[in-house]
DNA sequence: GCCGTTTTCGGCCCGACTGTTTTCAGTCG
């Protein structure tokens, strides 16, 4: 994330804090605050972008007000009006608003009390007591405050969306075994699919007399570590893998679908169809859709039926982000999302060669009789790639002759000869074009120089006329490295124009490009590849990570290269050649 | 503070659980 739209990010989400502190009155300018601050965080380019082109008042959320803020920071580096709120409150508690159970009018009342103006005081004063001699802070409120302080490191770091489909999944046959309950569903973000998740939310339905017993039977799992709340209808735990909180609603059969839209969110979208169902007279909870004059329920059996009586076609939980789809969905213009039935072959994996765990005749054979693909693509590493052993010219001419070999014993062309070429620091490749021109299909990354600025080196691997695809193109790795700084809008206009694809990685890790990114990508009319990158059994199976990410960036079949028969990717590498 | 195919003013989604209360405020998702 750009540092400039990380900082402003901080100070809005200060700003909404302090006027939560402040004044309850000033409840929806703290929510507005609130909403630029996650609006600007999740902002791809530089918020300067903006700024200069005088383009802020464009960004949702963003109004006059907070417009002039962003323009007196980009060029002071301060915001006036933030400096003059933080003297009137104890700005350092204010921290601990984000975790659950210090909310702004108990930390008011702590420093009220007991004049405390840091978090390390109010921790301090939780534990020797002093907290609970405050009218309102019984014996179990400052239990939990403590509680919630230690789960607060643990919690608050999300979690990969591969580990969370997993720990999810888990819980969820739990339920699925109890012969109570009718349905079971995830919901929430690992439901939109986004790439990390912070909590696992579950959504059951059953017969009104069974819920007290579900609850029951879930809160005493051997995977429930601890419970952090149980009522009649849902139920709040941490379980023991991950250390993740999972939210589970009971709610009748019938109110499946306005339960599962409410469940799923985003919040953002939720809102916003809520607000737009007010204007037409009704009310949308996760019990249904009411009529708000006569009371009656409208809907509320399926998402789709709500959608409907609203005026828009349904849709799919990964679209649903606030990003204009329900105007797309006003003119029944949802796109049909690509599927992981749509995906013909996989792009990039790697084997015994350089840095993968099977042979090339096992890795085929395994994936020929676990997946319906009609071809795969093996891209081994070339020469610079030293630890990944990394291979010269040479010996890519040998694994042509491997390939060929294999092929003939499995008695199709399943396997077509690649490579995971190194882009040196300079933008050249370091494999010689000779041989690049002899492979079916290359794929370029970038290995070395993650601080960089790599746009021109992206830019030269766009322009050798072998080079058909750019591997895991921003180089971040989910909470462990930053995606290395690239004018995104200039390579893709590259890639468009030479005719080169770029990948979506889908290592649980990589996730690159991300929905963001992939979004920019199908806009500029850049072909995607969707490529596991696989380096040993199973990781083929993330491939569904890949298509989670291109329907997250609204893409259809058609922007996605490796649905097509191997013909039309043929004939995709041979018009840049001939260029 | 933001926002507008009924509004440039007057709205701003909706309900459950907890704890400490005698009817509700605070917090959360």
């Amino acid at each position: 994330m750009p540092v400039v739209n990380k900082e402003l990010g901080k100070i809005f989400s200060d700003m909404s804090h302090i006027y939560q502190y402040k004044n309850g009155k000033q409840r929806f300018r703290a929510i507005a605050y609130e909403k630029a601050s996650r609006v600007i965080n999740d902002l791809q380019d530089d918020i300067t972008t903006f700024t200069k082109k005088g383009q802020l008042e464009e960004i949702p959320g963003v109004g006059s007000s907070i417009a002039e803020k962003i323009n007196e920071y980009v060029k002071t580096g301060k915001i006036k009006k933030f400096e003059s709120l933080k003297k009137t409150v104890p700005i350092d508690m204010l921290e601990l608003m984000n975790i659950s159970g210090f909310g702004p009018q108990s930390l008011k009342r702590i420093h009220q009390r007991l004049k405390i103006n840091n978090r390390d005081e109010v921790i301090k004063a939780l534990q020797d007591g002093r907290i609970s001699e405050i009218k309102g802070f019984g014996k179990k409120k400052v239990d939990n405050m403590l509680r919630s302080l230690k789960l607060h490191k643990t919690v608050e770091e999300r979690m990969l969306l591969w580990n969370a489909i997993e720990a999810g999944n888990k819980v969820l046959d739990e339920f699925k075994k109890m012969k109570e309950v009718r349905q079971a569903e995830l919901a929430g973000s690992l439901r939109r699919k986004k790439e990390t998740i912070g909590d696992i939310d579950i959504l059951v339905t059953c017969d009104e007399k069974s819920r007290k017993k579900i609850i029951t039977k879930f809160v005493a799992l051997p995977l429930v570590k601890e419970v952090l709340a149980k009522g009649d209808t849902k139920a709040s735990v941490i379980i023991n893998e991950f250390n993740k909180q999972v939210d589970v609603r009971i709610i009748n059969p019938d109110e499946w679908g306005s339960a599962l839209l409410y469940f799923t969110g985003s919040k953002e979208h939720n809102v916003q169809l809520r607000t737009i169902a007010r204007d037409k007279g009704y009310k949308i909870s996760e019990y249904g859709l009411f009529d708000i004059k006569t009371g009656k329920r409208i809907a509320g059996g399926t998402e789709e039926e709500i959608y409907n009586k609203l005026g828009f076609e349904s849709i799919p939980p990964e679209m649903r982000e606030q990003k204009g789809e329900l105007d797309l969905a006003a003119k029944n213009k949802i796109p049909s999302l690509v599927t992981l039935t749509d995906i013909k072959g996989d792009m990039q994996m790697h084997s015994t060669w350089s840095d993968g765990t099977m042979d090339i005749e096992d890795l085929a054979r395994f994936v020929s009789g676990h997946y319906p693909y009609e071809y795969i693509v093996l891209t081994d590493h070339s020469k610079s790639e030293i630890i990944a052993g990394g291979m010269n010219e040479e010996q890519f001419i040998d694994q042509v002759k491997e390939i060929r070999r294999v092929n003939t014993k499995l008695k199709k062309d399943f396997i077509k000869t690649g490579t995971e070429v190194d882009i040196k620091a300079d933008g050249s490749l370091d494999l010689k074009d000779e041989l690049l021109e002899q492979l079916d299909w290359v794929c370029a990354s970038i290995h070395t120089g993650f601080t960089h600025d790599n746009t021109e080196r992206i830019i030269a691997a766009c322009e050798n006329k072998f080079v058909n695809c750019i591997g895991h193109p921003s180089g971040r790795l989910i909470g462990q490295r930053e995606a290395y700084p690239v004018n995104w809008e200039k390579v893709f206009r590259v890639a468009k124009q030479t005719n080169t694809a770029f990948e979506i990685n889908c290592q649980a890790d990589r996730m690159d490009l991300n929905d963001e990114l992939a979004i920019m990508a199908r806009e500029n009319g850049v072909k995607l590849t969707i490529s596991t990158d696989s380096h040993q059994q199973s990781q083929f199976a993330f491939m569904q990570l890949g298509v989670f990410i291109a329907r997250r960036a609204w893409c259809t079949k058609n922007d996605i290269l490796n649905t097509a028969s191997w013909n039309e990717i043929k004939k995709f590498a041979e018009r840049k050649r001939k260029k």
